[in-house]
DNA sequence: GATGGCTTGTTACCGATGGTAAGTGTAAGG
DNA sequence: CCTTACACTTACCATCGGTAACAAGCCATC
């Protein structure tokens, strides 16, 4: 009953793998898990994801938004107030992305002890 | 009974950041949903991951070796023979990235569709 | 009425990264 | 001795990520 993925993202002219380069990203994946708590605007999401800057993020916003992942709530106020939401195919990311996020969190460990041991046999 | 993360990819200073840098990229995701199948040598990755140049599959490859994600398994034949398997660590990697690239495969149309919508707006 | 602050950006610039094309080394086969 | 096979390297260029400074518009303060 499930549709059988008509696009194959191993295949080079696949157009999903435009897809996949999109949210195979790490501001991607920090901005929707963000974003999938809670509506927020511009600021708090630069201070959620930690480090991110003003240009990065509003190119990655402006991408979600083209992909129809992210709306954008603009409100004619002064100073201006933009929030951004998740839209039903943005939270279909959800779990995805925070699975990502979670396997780094819970395996770092794992992978800093793989460097060192590298490292140290170079 | 389950860990609590100790570290926070939301923070840019945590360490587990760097981690997930280098598993959100849509590299390392056809790469490794390519070796979850099975073991395969150099060759034989660059065929499967349609598209990938020599240099930058290296270069992937050796990343994820460091990271303790792939083993490498050299044999001294003429011409060389290099495979490439999973770690443990790296099989644990598989379903969140399938998932990425299920996700690519099966949301492509709904992302088309939202960029021609976006595109013809502007 | 000039100054500075608030918010959401934009611009200029530069170094890092991604990507292509050609070359390297070794040994068997013709 | 020239080609083929394989797994890389190297040189080089384009694109991207990242920093710092500025823009716009109104308000409050000095």
């Amino acid at each position: 009953m499930p549709q059988l993925p008509a696009f194959d993202v191993m295949t080079a002219t696949c157009p999903s793998r435009t897809s996949l380069a999109r949210i195979a990203n790490k501001w991607t994946a920090m901005v929707v898990i963000a974003l999938s708590a809670d509506r927020m605007r511009f600021r708090d999401l630069r201070t959620t994801v930690d480090g991110i800057s003003a240009k990065v993020l509003t190119e990655t916003l402006r991408d979600l938004e083209r992909d129809g992942i992210v709306i954008r709530h603009v409100y004619a106020e002064i100073p201006p107030r933009v929030e951004y939401e998740l839209t039903a195919l943005g939270r279909t990311l959800h779990a995805p992305l925070q699975a990502l996020g979670l396997w780094a969190e819970e395996h770092f460990a794992d992978v800093l002890a793989a460097r060192e041991s590298y490292d140290a046999r170079q």
